[in-house]
DNA sequence: TATATTGTAATAGAAAAATAGAACACTAAG
DNA sequence: CTTAGTGTTCTATTTTTCTATTACAATATA
């Protein structure tokens, strides 16, 4: 897998698994590949998808059950509330971002569509939602 | 001044930069602080700021006069092109990673709607554009 | 010419993150 | 009981980033 070198990779397999569990790959209840074949899949040390795999089981979103496997939590309400988090604070990283490059609170709605346009325009044959 | 943790000093000392160069407080020729200034004023070390301002220097952002100080780029085509390149990496990641949450592409233009609306009902006070 | 201010460079050390490797603990299956 | 597969923990090492400190080079100014 390709990480961005400029955050850590502990907090980027974090939000991979995030990820994973809100597009339904990984539903609530549902087993984790084994750790070991978590870091071969992403070709990191089994530590480090240790680390990131810990700080999930300590704040919930993930039960661990040594012997048998690290599983999604049963507690839908706590995934949703989890998604609600992740779209929040990636709103509101770009519209600070946006806005500290000087667009108005239109221009980065009229830009974020132009973007989406051009992409659907560069993209015909991509399947998207 | 306070950092992300989990991105390089030197990196979000480049995207400071960046910011006051679009924003008009650093227009172009204009003289930045003395990297000894800059660093008390960032509360981060010399070499750190060093770092930032020499690979702004390697893409020609920035000149540097020895002796004299760091100045922007007279290049105003140079600038333009730079927060072009900015946004449209602001807009490609936002979008990544809302559509990785499963927004699809007009629920990603209708949350960043509503974020703005909400943020503008607990902001009645603040200037805005 | 002297002094202060500027950028630049180099060395050394501290801290965080990632890796490698080994060992231990629990569970399931033969 | 033995073995394989799981999570967990530990030590050691490397790499990157940041800091601290010092020194050097070029410019401006008194």
């Amino acid at each position: 897998m390709k990480f961005d070198d400029k955050v850590p990779i502990y907090y980027q397999i974090k939000q991979y698994i995030y990820h994973k569990m809100i597009d339904g790959t990984l539903p609530p209840g549902a087993k984790l590949p084994a750790v070991r074949q978590l870091a071969l899949d992403l070709t990191v040390n089994v530590n480090t998808v240790q680390r990131a795999l810990s700080e999930m089981i300590t704040e919930g979103t993930l039960t661990s059950q040594r012997g048998k496997g690290n599983f999604v939590t049963e507690d839908q309400a706590h995934i949703m509330q989890l998604r609600t988090t992740l779209v929040n604070e990636q709103l509101a990283l770009a519209y600070d971002q946006l806005h500290a490059l000087n667009l108005s609170d239109a221009e980065i709605v009229a830009s974020l569509q132009q973007y989406i346009a051009q992409r659907e325009e560069h993209n015909h044959d991509s399947i998207d939602d």
